[in-house]
RNA sequence: GGGCUUGUAGCUCAGGUGGUUAGAGCGCUACACUGAUAAUGUAGAGGUCCGUGGUUCGAGUCCACGCAGGCCCA
């Protein structure tokens, strides 16, 4: 029986590949379940709530998908180890424009189309294969990336039972009275006969340049025979809807006497101040009012009277087309936050048929808008859905309101533009008339210019929530706060009513009937209720069948409904389909298909706890969470959320496909792994700050902090292998082991406590920070540096085994509190210590517990104390370079002044530490008896500040030139008073930093109040240690020139000299010969096949020989 | 045009409540170590803290106005 077999080590890797630690890692993850396990195994724990919003996988994943499920999956899975049961159901976002768009492209058609080529029936299904189409890419991302999150049930918004939830919450807002149907002013193209959507706004070549006839028109002010406003436009034919002015209160407002150009009348006009330089001629500035003669071309003017905006408000005008005669308080100024004096006159026309500010500001205001009956007596806008003029226009019935909109051959000469500033130049309306060339939009369709005009539309009335979605608001914990504050809080408090409807076919059918009358309507909330409501159509004979098993409720299926009202008659669905921003705010109730089923989960899992997504979503999906929570249960949707930021290429631009600058997430992954990817992104830059994706930065993280840790891993491995370190037998108390052990647990147990709070206040950057901070600076650089030789000199006795079991556990935890951030590699380190102490009973470190902070194990003093060791090296350090003395070089001794017992002590504690690292012999103090010392003193600003306030300068100059008598005074008395301006004033102890930075003789270096001097005198036993040292250092790299092993034995020889270095070599022998493994080391006349080695400016020759 | 946001070393970023020598890593230069060695360490150079005004004894930090980039919305 052989004992080795049964014996485990920890694997040693000289170099890491950390894409193969990911797919490795990834296959053990798959093959045992460890996600599923990681939920299962907190059954009946406290839950985590989690909710995701669902991507579309109609387009491929980016990298900024990534940094999404990264931040995403660090919190769950640091919740997960705190011991919550966190569950993270998948979705996927179907619907929409984006889709229809690439459904078309493919078929080739357009979208009066649907119907006529290509059945409804076909484009729906067409429509549900590309929603899906890159599906796999997207799980295979999630997989390689490490997003935990479950693929196998995910909540899908095309499937019936999530359309029947939407359904459910829309009845529940109709009983509520949320729902309703008005109108928005909208882009429309009469061309096309369609509303269009912004998305189609921004297709390049929307918008064209232009020239148009605009007006700088009259509106005659009540009660005034000759004044008018000015006000400007590029659309004259909305003119006759006019209902209103808009003016800035703040922008400055002139009275200018004139005479209009076109009929020589006098006349006053009011206007901003700003503007008056356009519209008047400086050369007139001096001509006088009483020369002007009619037909002049340079026109008189005059300001007689200057006013604020504000002063103007309220006040009434004459219609200026009174073809529909409007009721007061139309026609009367306002106040709008939308008017500039950049163009125009300072005043703005205002419609409210015919623009969205418009429409805004006459609602605001009551004032009523400019309508006509159409045959079901109904207010429609002067403009009909083709375009035209509606017959009440009398003198331009009939009229396009563009003359685009003629067929070229009927096209009139003059368009309605010009025909209106005719009829207003006539009727001394019109101040001025001219081309105006600007960038319009067209439709992308038909190429003709599109109108804003109003259409209908369903509402949820989020207004009459406001206050409390604003209050509400209040209770989420946003990071950044900005975002919840700002972004989102000004909005809500600026809210208006959601907009539901959109005039498409693949999407959520909004479930409303109406009577043929308009005057009944019904509202369905689930298929049950559908299928009861068709019975009785099928009753009454409107329908033939009754409702399907498997009814789609997609269109075209759902048009073909018809129900029968209460009064028998028919009704028929609006046509509209509802923002798929429902759909996706609505999932916290849809994707467990509540209230059909599904209660408890729902119950236990709302609110969420923690959600994220990109700052994009801030009006759109944070929004329509909230709104639906609020409206629906009176709760916040989510309590804790991220907004992250963009992710863009190196030199800050957007990523994108076309300009060839995006980054292949799965390229990225292969190439540096998905820990390193995934660590650089959250270390880089806080979440909702932009991140700069620079590939070198994930390189850097990989070989600065992974290559690091997988150093120090394989430091430990190679020695706990030799000595079988297996953490048998109990541990060594803390106070049994050496001072630099106990310091790094120390300074692990205040990393836990940084880290913890980092993920706790949803601050991962700072965690990864803390962790990386800890890991090279603390643990790596100082811990194992300093502690190399106790892991392979001597036997394997308490200390060494104390050094063991400290490294141990710092890689350990380490492991944990990085698990979150770096999946795969720290469960790989995991396992590859745990496997062979079996510590711990789980498989996985995902299984395992978060590491608690124990505070009895942190020592301020000690981390103080180390920190000094540390100050002090660099200090002489410092030194040395600056004397050109090499650390090899032994010198006698540095001189550390010190004023107080506390910071001996801790010198002394650290004196070996200091010692070997920065190679001197002694540690010497200088105290206020040695006569050496050269103190300085320098003003305490913050106290002087409140004490002197102005006088601080003064003060300062004083103490400045204080000698060593008012330094030895102050320290001995604690207080001096001295003269500043004649005034006597007592200065404390406290007002003065007393240092020491210079002492007479001596090299010397201070950082803060810690100063080094170093003894620089090499005598002549430093200089034969020196040369020793240089001896060794030769001949090791001889050893390893030649290619020995670290065990081979050697005789050294070397030719003598008669000079100091055959002094050091004699009295250094045993030494040397310890440091190269030399059994004999002798000094001989002459040499054959010597190596010649020089050392600054000796030289010598020497051989070795393998015994 | 509005809301929010960013601007600190060549690059990526730290810099509670204002306090007089503005920091870190990378990169660069020089060096050390040679039993973690394709590893590790140390030192040095490098800054108009975006600009201009203001508040203050004192501003990277507070205020105002700009400039430049970004996101969202008009």
């Amino acid at each position: 029986m052989t004992k080795s077999l049964a014996v485990k080590k920890y694997p040693e890797y000289k170099q890491p590949a950390f894409a193969e630690i990911g797919e490795e890692v990834l296959a053990f993850w798959q093959s045992q379940n460890i996600f599923e396990k990681s939920v299962s195994q907190r059954e009946g724990k406290p839950t985590f709530t989690f909710f995701e919003g669902p991507p579309s996988a109609n387009g491929t994943p980016g990298i900024h998908h990534v940094m999404a499920r990264t931040v995403k999956d660090i919190f769950c899975r640091y919740k997960t180890q705190q011991g919550y049961q966190v569950k993270r159901k998948g979705g996927w976002d179907t619907h929409g424009l984006p889709v229809e768009l690439q459904v078309e492209k493919e078929l080739g058609i357009k979208k009066e189309d649907i119907g006529k080529k290509v059945s409804v029936d076909t484009y729906n299904q067409k429509c549900r294969e590309t929603v899906m189409r890159f599906k796999d890419e997207w799980d295979d991302l999630t997989q390689k990336m490490g997003y935990w999150v479950d693929l196998k049930d995910p909540y899908i918004t095309f499937e019936n039972k999530y359309i029947e939830t939407l359904w459910s919450l829309l009845k529940r807002l109709y009983e509520k009275d949320l729902l309703y149907k008005g109108y928005t002013i909208q882009p429309y193209s009469p061309a096309a006969g369609t509303g269009l959507s912004s998305h189609e706004l921004n297709q390049p070549g929307t918008y064209q340049t232009v020239k148009d006839t605009s007006i700088t028109a009259m509106f005659k002010l009540e009660d005034k025979e000759d004044e008018f406003f000015l006000a400007w436009t590029t659309t004259p034919w909305t003119l006759p809807a006019n209902n209103g002015l808009a003016i800035g209160a703040n922008i400055d407002y002139v009275k200018v006497k004139t005479f209009n150009q076109y009929t020589f009348q006098p006349i006053v006009v009011i206007l901003a101040k700003d503007r008056v330089s356009s519209y008047f001629s400086a050369k007139a500035k001096d001509l006088s009012l009483s020369d002007y003669k009619a037909g002049d071309s340079l026109i008189p003017y005059e300001i007689v009277d200057q006013m604020k905006g504000k002063a103007l408000e309220g006040m009434a005008y004459e219609q200026l087309m009174p073809y529909i005669p409007l009721p007061k308080p139309a026609c009367t100024v306002v106040i709008g936050d939308f008017v500039t004096t950049e163009d125009g006159t300072g005043i703005v026309h205002i419609s409210k048929t015919f623009g969205a500010d418009d429409f805004r500001t006459s609602v605001q205001y009551h004032m009523p808008g400019v309508f006509v009956k159409d045959e079901e007596g109904k207010d429609v806008p002067i403009v009909n859905k083709q375009g035209k003029y509606v017959d009440e226009i009398t003198d331009f019935a009939g009229m396009y309101v563009k003359n685009e909109y003629y067929k070229p051959e009927e096209r009139p000469e003059k368009s309605l533009d010009v025909q209106i500033s005719i009829k207003l130049k006539e009727e001394n309306r019109a101040f001025r008339v001219e081309k105006y060339e600007h960038s319009y939009p067209h439709c992308w369709r038909t190429d003709k210019p599109i109108l804003y005009y109003p259409l209908d539309s369903w509402f949820i009335k989020t207004t009459a929530y406001k206050e409390q979605l604003v209050a509400l608001n209040k209770t989420i914990h946003w990071k950044p706060a900005s975002t919840g504050e700002g972004r989102f809080g000004h909005w809500l408090e600026n809210l208006v009513d959601w907009n539901l409807s959109r005039s498409r076919y693949w999407g959520t059918p909004l479930p409303i009937w109406i009577s043929e009358d308009k005057q009944e309507q019904k509202c369905i909330g689930s298929l049950a209720e559908l299928a009861a409501e068709v019975d009785k159509a099928v009753e009454a004979g409107v329908m033939t069948e009754a409702l399907p098993k498997d009814f789609d409720m997609h269109r075209p299926y759902v048009d073909d409904i018809v129900l029968v009202s209460e009064t028998g008659q028919k009704m028929f669905r609006e046509p509209d389909l509802i923002d798929v921003w429902f759909d996706s705010g609505a999932m916290p109730y849809a994707q467990w298909h509540y209230p059909f089923e599904n209660e408890e989960i729902f119950k236990n899992n709302f609110p969420a706890d923690f959600i994220a997504e990109g700052v994009d979503q801030t009006r759109g999906w944070f929004f329509t969470l909230h709104a639906l929570a609020v409206m629906l249960h009176g709760d916040v949707a989510f309590k804790n959320v991220i907004a992250n930021g963009l992710v863009l290429d190196k030199d800050g631009n957007k990523m994108s496909k076309r300009l060839g600058n995006a980054i292949d997430p799965f390229k990225t992954i292969k190439k540096y792994g998905p820990d390193a990817t995934r660590w650089y992104m959250v270390a880089n830059a806080n979440p909702w700050d932009n991140l700069k994706f620079n590939e070198l930065g994930v390189v850097e993280v990989q070989r600065r902090f992974f290559g690091t840790l997988h150093n120090t891993y394989n430091f430990f491995a190679l020695y706990a292998n030799l000595d079988g370190f297996r953490f048998e037998g109990a541990l060594i108390p803390l106070d049994q082991r050496p001072e630099s052990d106990r310091w790094i647990i120390s300074k692990l147990n205040s990393l836990i406590l940084e880290a913890t709070e980092g993920f706790e206040t949803y601050e991962p950057t700072k965690a990864a920070r803390a962790i990386m901070d800890f890991v090279s600076n603390e643990l790596s650089n100082w811990y194992v540096r300093l502690n190399r030789k106790r892991f392979w000199k001597g036997v394997y006795n308490d200390d060494k085994k104390a050094a063991y079991q400290t490294l141990y556990t710092c890689l350990m935890q380490v492991a944990k509190l990085g698990a979150p951030i770096a999946p795969f590699y720290m469960e790989k380190l995991y396992k590859d210590l745990n496997e062979v102490t079996e510590q711990e009973a789980h498989v996985s470190i995902h299984l395992s517990d978060f590491p608690k902070a124990d505070s009895s194990a942190i020592f301020e003093d000690l981390e103080q104390q180390m920190h000094l060791a540390q100050v002090i090296s660099s200090l002489t350090h410092s030194i040395r370079k600056k004397e050109r003395i090499k650390v090899r070089q032994p010198l006698s001794r540095i001189m550390v002044p010190v004023f107080d017992s506390k910071t001996r002590q801790h010198v002394e504690a650290i004196a070996d530490l200091i010692r070997s690292e920065v190679n001197v012999k002694n540690i010497e103090f200088l105290d206020d008896t040695s006569d050496i010392l050269v103190k300085t003193v320098k003003p305490n600003f913050r106290t002087l500040g409140q004490k002197f306030g102005a006088q601080v300068k003064n003060v300062a100059a004083n103490i400045q030139a204080w000698g060593k008598s008012e330094i030895a005074e102050i320290e001995r008395a604690g207080q001096l008073e001295v003269s500043v301006q004649g005034e006597k004033i007592v200065l404390l102890l406290e007002d003065v930093e007393i240092s020491s930075k210079d002492i007479p003789g001596w090299s010397v270096a201070s950082e803060g109040r810690i100063t080094v001097a170093l003894d620089i005198a090499i005598s002549d036993e430093l200089k034969k240690e020196g040369i020793a040292r240089d001896v060794v250092n030769r001949i090791q790299n001889l050893r390893k020139d030649s290619g020995l092993e670290v065990q081979d034995k050697i005789a050294i020889q070397v030719v003598r000299q008669r000079n100091v270095i055959d002094d050091a070599l004699t009295t250094h022998a045993s030494y040397i010969c310890e440091e190269t493994q030399a059994k004999t080391l002798e000094l001989v006349a002459a040499l054959e096949n010597a190596e010649f080695i020089t050392m600054e400016d000796l030289q010598l020759e020497v051989k070795i020989t393998v015994m």
